[in-house]
DNA sequence: CAGCAGGGGGCGC
DNA sequence: CGCCCCCTGCTGG
């Protein structure tokens, strides 16, 4: 309590002058120990010692049971055994990232989140799942929460401390098992605690032979003492909040995850994302936050396995009551679910990249793009298998490359992209010219059901047309015709909608992906049209087609617009380029109002 | 992640 | 006073 000698330079009191003289040398500069092996000279004669110990071959007499890490220092063995008994404990609250010491996450908050509050980021209470477990089971942890910064150590420390008391010898036997964590995470977080406890006792026993246990002792009696008043609730209190706030947080997730609920799948998808998040970090894309997410993701669900469930139950029972820290830990425990469910519903075959990144990335979109990608999917797939398999290929591979990118799959869609050139013109604008990038994986999704659909349509227009109509299938004139596919082809507005986005960002300068033009026309040469004319070829004879099943056989040319049909072909296009002009100055006035 | 170092609290002598 | 222990920050690999 009493701190009678107070620093004339800072805040700084103490309880003892040594301590104050001591202090002040940190402000005179004063370093009057000096290592005798070295340069090294420090203001405490023993951290000269413990310099003496660490860098100069010491002795190192702490052995680490799990494997053969050997350390002179005590907290560094600590930190060091943690990791086998819970790794990645420290949850970042603002993305995914998950440090196995606090101290790491503090550095990972400050340094890519700096302009975080320090409420939410106060590292003491973010704590993950074991210590979580810890925790509630038990109260005299909890100090931490209260205590504010060392509190979390300590109370693990505390805890460690009684458990040896208790156990001691048993539990070295134990260790090991507990140990695997690695490998199985699940169990270890509740067991973790009690492993760690053991084992790091044990550890202690074995390097302080001294009295250490009985001084332990003491500091945890009457550290809990102080603490154990009020932190019982705090802690529980902070680890129903994480729990809590997964749930809150990740009400998509929970979603996704009950689409697919298909945990087993998700991995698959976690590691690619983890590549390619991976990648991107090597990049140094700007998501800094993302890769990180990514990367915690991919600890998550390391650890998740067993977690998962029960701390979804958890969150769903309860519903927040404090929420404020650390909703990102449980948004990633959530995450991990998440996953699952994506790939139990993809399966392997989809690209589980974009879905990851973007929704780690924060929005809530996730839900909705499962959703999405699962049906695209679906529609994609057998499009592909018919026609397009060789694009499908090919935009698989775009995408791998293009991984870093947050869309990468746009510009993956040949097929639509192609037509993007003529996408101002064509009737999309109209609808939604709204979704822009932020959705690449949904947009992703869709463009490529789309593409899928046009070229459905496109083709089987194109081969027949021989058959039911004359067959004036001029391409010329129909120059403007592949809106009107689009506009035949998109029953569904909004997906076409979509990809004619899509297609406007890359689709228009990458040709790549014109695998419908390729096969369709490759002669034409008419200026940004191109990509358009092929689909308009088609589509023409398609319209006639169809026009002609359908409506009937006499017209040959039926306005996609207006149902107006013409015998002539130079008739039609020129009817229907009266429509695209029109389209096209929408387009343009939506854009510009936009 | 491990290592190193700074700073501080507690305690025995 | 000296020592131990701990927490934390920062850095290099």
């Amino acid at each position: 309590g009493e701190r009678p000698y107070q620093c004339a330079m800072c805040p700084y009191s103490s309880s003892q002058k040594t301590h104050l003289t001591r202090h002040m040398r940190t402000h005179s500069g004063e370093k009057p120990f000096k290592c005798d092996q070295c340069s090294y000279v420090a203001s405490n004669q023993h951290e000269v010692t413990r310099h003496a110990r660490q860098v100069h071959n010491g002795p190192k007499p702490l052995t680490c049971p799990h494997c053969d890490y050997k350390t002179a220092d005590r907290s560094n063995f600590k930190k060091h055994v943690e990791l086998h008994v819970n790794p990645r404990q420290f949850l970042c609250p603002v993305c995914d990232y998950a440090a196995s010491k606090k101290c790491n996450l503090q550095y990972h908050i400050k340094s890519r989140h700096p302009d975080c509050s320090d409420i939410t980021m106060d590292v003491s209470k973010v704590k993950l799942r074991t210590k979580k477990s810890e925790a509630d089971f038990s109260e005299g942890i909890t100090d931490k929460a209260e205590k504010e910064q060392t509190k979390g150590d300590s109370a693990a420390k505390k805890t460690e401390k009684i458990v040896k008391v208790e156990k001691k010898d048993n539990l070295a036997k134990e260790k090991k098992p507990t140990s695997n964590v690695s490998a199985g995470q699940v169990t270890t977080r509740s067991r973790k605690s009690a492993s760690e406890n053991k084992e790091v006792d044990i550890k202690t026993e074995k390097n302080a032979e001294k009295t250490c246990k009985t001084k332990k002792i003491k500091r945890k009696a009457e550290s809990e003492g102080t603490s154990s008043k009020q932190e019982p609730a705090n802690d529980t209190s902070v680890a129903v909040t994480k729990k809590k706030k997964k749930v809150e947080t990740k009400p998509r997730d929970c979603q996704e995850a009950q689409k697919s609920d298909v945990p087993e799948e998700e991995p698959k998808k976690q590691n690619s994302c983890l590549k390619k998040n991976r990648k991107k970090k090597a990049l140094k894309n700007k998501h800094s936050k993302k890769n990180s997410k990514l990367d915690q993701e991919k600890i998550e669900d390391e650890e998740m396995p067993d977690e998962c469930p029960v701390t979804e139950e958890d969150e769903c029972l309860k519903p927040d009551i404090e929420g404020s820290n650390q909703r990102e830990q449980d948004p990633t425990d959530t995450v991990v679910s998440d996953d699952d469910g994506g790939h139990a519903l993809k399966g392997e075959s989809t690209d589980p990249e974009g879905s990851c990144i973007q929704d780690p990335g924060q929005l809530c979109l996730p839900a909705q793009d499962a959703n999405t990608e699962a049906e695209v999917e679906d529609q994609e797939m057998p499009a592909a298998a018919e026609e397009s398999k060789d694009t499908v290929g090919e935009k698989e591979e775009r995408k791998a490359d293009r991984g870093q990118d947050t869309c990468p799959e746009e510009s993956s869609h040949a097929v639509s992209s192609e037509k993007s050139l003529d996408v101002p013109m064509d009737v999309v604008p109209d609808l939604a010219p709204e979704k822009e990038p932020e959705e690449p994986c949904v947009a992703e999704n869709v463009s490529n059901s789309d593409p899928m659909d046009l070229t459905k349509t496109c083709l089987p227009a194109t081969e027949p047309t021989g058959d039911a109509v004359p067959a004036p299938a001029p391409p010329e004139g129909c120059t403007q015709n592949p809106k009107v596919a689009l506009a035949l082809s998109s029953p569904d507005n909004t997906a076409v909608n979509e990809s004619q986005e899509m297609d406007e960002d890359e689709g228009i300068h990458s040709h790549e992906g014109s695998d419908i033009s390729d096969n369709i026309s490759e002669g034409s040469d008419d200026s940004g049209l191109n990509g358009a004319r092929s689909i308009q070829e088609e589509t023409s004879p398609k319209t006639s087609q169809g026009a002609a099943d359908t409506t009937a056989a006499r017209e040959n040319y039926v306005c996609i617009f207006c149902d107006r049909s013409f015998k002539k072909e130079g008739e039609y296009s020129k009817h229907l380029n009266r429509h695209l002009v029109n389209v096209y100055y929408l387009e343009k006035a939506t854009k510009g109002q936009e």
